[in-house]
RNA sequence: GGGCCUGUGGUCUAGCGGUUAUGACACCGCCCUUACACGGCGUAGAUCGAGGGUUCAAUUCCCUCCGGGCCCA
């Protein structure tokens, strides 16, 4: 026996710091560990990480679901896969604008939009290192000198030249359609950025009069849409209304420039209790008024223009906004004495996700994904994607099954990547770049390379070197990209399309989509999308959707709810003696919370325990802290025990004559290696996890080390191999999960860092089933602490009177010595 | 209004037809035992949300209701 070769009395932050510095100092031990090499010959495992979107302080739920992702990577390289982790960060999008905007104090439109550019590039590039370091301190083992942003020219082309490729093959098409739009920030967005919130409203009952001068009372919330109106509805079966059926109705306000009267026809979306049963229908008040517009087969009417206005058609309204027309339409038709009575009532307002400005719907030439016809395929396709856990496929077809229209693709924003058009003089040409060039229409001519389309039939008329001189004056397209065209590339990005072919032949499908479940709809649906337009495959073999991180009251976290606690403020707790602490907003009243020390492991550890994949998740870092930092401390000190007994030179042959009790541990250690085994390959962290926890602090420490350690201190060569066999392994199956943790003591002891394993632990196979035994020796022994106990005696103390069972008699000198028994 | 998930000791959690219903934290009691008192051992604590049904048998399957959550209309 020598001194502990650990040195450190128990683990702690100061020391996860220290090990994590040393960890990261060598830049290219590091790309030896954990850096992507395609050519190892082993089979590659590409994980699709989310890419961050880098917006001030890293959200904790999001840290804590990425250190999963982490804890997946490893476990794979454990098993001998050559894994792909890579690091990219999402930087396009509206987001950052906002913040911009915000910190400067102006609106984007009145800057020079190369000027406002750069603003936006410098200040995510702040965010981005923030988020740079904590990806580091939680431990996540990316390919960081791989990192990949989606604003620079290298991701950027790929989604331009992606959108060409479908442009070409006619899956990417113009069109006049009606579009959601949001007037204040003056641009398009999709179905899926669209939220609802509850807002009181005026319900006014209108006074219309039929061509046979009937009065008939028709509800409306939108009264200024009366000038867009094109038809008055009433439900087929309603039997009030039969007779006004295929007769006209006059417009009750002025409009101007179009017939003052519709047609009443029938429609079965009519809910004829609802007010009086007759509806009018307009371009467009919600969704229903387009969908029975393209029912019926009308002209809509363009009411409100670009600025949120009304347009001529609304007669004495033009030119005023949304909401001041409809004050003034309720003012004339007050006047004109048609209105029935007005109710003050809540009612559901569409509203912009990332604005949150009421949105419209309104006519534009956009750009669109078609969709709607991939609905069938796409759901073949995805029957091939094993989901973690199962029942969230769900989430995916349900969202499938409503998609009803194209996803529209150009909005009209700068801080995006450009949409790569440029328009002939005419309009009927236009011009698209080569694959693989990054280009910005807004302020640059056309590259080398570049080809003319016919904008109707996408026909290739030619290159445009050869045609310029009958393209007239370019207009190179101003509108970008949804940010979702850019993140759905994600996976043909990683696993190198268009850039590195030889690779993605044995990457793609995609092994492993890991993600929240909020951005089903979005993110992993757009992606899905992308990969059967282009390649009609599933995007990938594994999709792995956890659930969200909640308050400790089990309520989504939110700046609005104030109940948010910064990722960085519970790894840093404990580091330098320092305490955490946290104030969250619950239902009732702010709590403080306090932890002492909690770091990447202990962090990484209570996740991996705490919840199984897809279930949401409690933070609380006092949790945290009580019921995982005591864990590491058991495990620390196991191996630090261990650590005082020689490492025997051979760890890889058991002695032939190993006692039974080392026998017994050794074949629990098997069962629980299997088992650890299974669900790293099966992606089920949980499983894995509780298995190491349960041997490492239950029955090694309290059952086996007890009956062992007088034959260690006795120098016997059996209990050492022991003890150092199952903490080599142990180590090894424990370093996904605790990567720095295991990596000390690895070092430490065996000189071989458990990170580095790249094939899972041999397990041992053990003659005759000891484990059988296991409950009756856990059982004994609580039974003997339970009657020292009750004689008021102490542990070491003798006793006398005790039997040992018949099944465990083969245990009977080392019970005795054990519990010294007489 | 619809879809999905969920409701187990004070708190969190396992279980997926037959168990004395896991385990952790907290509580209480005892113990400084040559790794660990930031520890060990032990006691106590649950009519498994409510009510119906299926079954020889239900925490587990089905239905209804109630409560919580997420997403959508």
């Amino acid at each position: 026996m020598a001194d502990a070769r650990l040195e450190d009395k128990r683990w702690s932050i100061d020391l996860e710091k220290r090990i994590q510095e040393e960890h990261y100092a060598d830049e290219e031990a590091y790309d030896n560990r954990y850096g992507f090499k395609p050519e190892s010959g082993k089979e590659i495992f590409v994980i699709d990480t989310p890419p961050p979107y880098p917006s001030g302080t890293w959200h904790i739920g999001a840290v804590a679901q990425y250190s999963m992702i982490d804890v997946i990577a490893r476990s794979q390289r454990l098993l001998g896969k050559e894994v792909y982790f890579p690091w990219g960060v999402d930087r396009n999008g509206i987001n950052i604008e906002f913040t911009v905007e915000r910190i400067t104090g102006r609106k984007m439109k009145t800057y020079d939009r190369a000027e406002f550019i750069q603003l936006c590039k410098e200040t995510i590039e702040t965010y981005t290192q923030a988020m740079r370091n904590t990806a580091a301190r939680v431990g996540l083992s990316c390919d960081f000198a791989r990192e990949y942003l989606t604003d620079a020219p290298d991701y950027r082309s790929v989604t331009q030249g992606i959108f060409v490729e479908l442009l070409k093959r006619g899956e990417i098409i113009e069109d006049l359609r009606p579009n959601i739009y949001d007037p204040i920030e003056g641009t398009t967005i999709a179905d899926a950025e669209v939220e609802r919130t509850t807002k009181t409203g005026k319900l006014v009952d209108v006074r219309w009069t039929t061509e046979d001068g009937e009065t008939v009372i028709i509800s409306t919330t939108r009264p200024e849409l009366i000038c867009a109106c094109g038809v008055v509805v009433v439900h087929p079966e309603d039997k009030r209304y039969q007779h006004l059926v295929g007769k006209r109705i006059e417009l009750p306000l002025t409009t101007n420039n179009r017939e003052t009267s519709v047609e009443i026809m029938t429609h079965s979306s009519v809910k004829s209790e609802f007010g009086s049963g007759v509806l009018m229908v307009c371009s467009f008040g919600d969704q229903n008024d387009v969908a029975v517009f393209r029912d019926l087969g009308l002209k809509p009417f363009q009411a409100i223009d670009l600025d949120g206005c009304m347009t001529e058609i609304a007669g004495p309204l033009a030119g005023m906004k949304v909401y001041a027309a409809r004050k003034e339409a309720i003012e004339q038709l007050e006047q004109a004495d048609l209105i029935e009575k007005i109710e003050t009532r809540e009612q559901e307002v569409p509203i912009s996700e990332r604005g949150k400005n009421p949105v419209e719907i309104i006519l534009l030439k956009e750009w669109y994904v078609r969709q709607t016809h991939m609905q069938d395929r796409m759901k073949e396709l995805i029957e091939d994607i094993e989901f973690h856990p199962p029942r969230n496929r769900q989430f995916l077809i349900d969202w499938m099954d409503n998609v009803s229209i194209d996803w529209p693709i150009s909005r009209r924003r700068w801080y995006h990547t450009e949409i790569p058009i440029w328009y002939s003089e005419n309009g009927e040409m236009i011009i698209v770049p080569p694959a693989g060039t990054y280009v910005q229409p807004w302020c640059e001519q056309p590259p080398e390379g570049s080809q003319v389309l016919n904008r109707e039939s996408r026909e290739l008329l030619g290159d445009y070197t050869d045609l310029r001189d009958e393209m007239g004056q370019l207009r190179g397209e101003e509108k970008v990209f949804d940010t979702w065209m850019d993140s759905s590339n994600s996976n043909l990005f990683v696993s190198g399309y268009l850039n590195q072919p030889e690779i993605f032949d044995k990457a793609f499908p995609t092994a492993l989509r890991p993600q929240g479940k909020e951005i089903v709809r979005t993110w992993l649906y757009y992606t899905l999308l992308k990969s059967a337009l282009l390649l009609d495959k599933p995007g990938f073999k594994h999709v792995w959707i956890d659930g969200l991180g909640m308050d400790p009251w089990g309520r989504k976290m939110s700046k609005s709810l104030g109940n948010g606690i910064d990722a960085d403020s519970v790894l840093e707790c404990g580091a330098g003696g320092k305490t955490g602490s946290w104030k969250v907003r619950g239902p009732k009243k702010t709590i403080s919370l306090r932890a002492n020390k909690i770091g990447s492991e202990c962090f990484r550890l209570w996740k991996a325990c705490d919840a199984q994949v897809g279930d949401d998740f409690h933070i609380n870092p006092e949790e945290i802290e009580k019921r995982y930092f005591g864990v590491l401390t058991k495990m620390f000190n196991v191996a630090r025990f261990a650590s005082m007994f020689p490492t025997p030179d051979d760890l890889e042959t058991m002695p032939d004559d190993l006692a039974i009790e080392d026998r017994w541990i050794l074949s629990e250690f098997a069962k629980m290696m299997t088992i650890v085994e299974k669900a790293w390959s099966d992606i089920d962290i949980y499983r894995a996890t509780q298995a190491i926890k349960t041997f490492a602090t239950g029955i090694l420490p309290s059952h086996w080390l007890e009956m062992a350690k007088s034959r260690l201190y006795a120098d016997d060569v059996g209990a050492a191999w022991t003890i150092h066999r199952i903490v080599r392994d142990l180590m090894s199956a424990f370093s996904p999960i605790c990567p720095f943790f295991s990596h000390h003591i690895s070092s430490t002891l065996y000189n071989a860092s458990a990170v580095d394993a790249r094939s899972f632990p041999e397990i041992l196979t053990i003659e005759g089933d000891l484990t059988e035994l296991s409950d009756s020796l856990k059982e004994f022994n609580s039974m003997v602490w339970k009657a020292k106990k009750d004689k008021g005696l102490s542990l070491k103390s003798e006793v006398e009177g005790i039997t040992i069972p018949s099944n465990l008699e083969d245990f009977t000198n080392i019970l005795t010595a054990m519990h010294h028994l007489e």
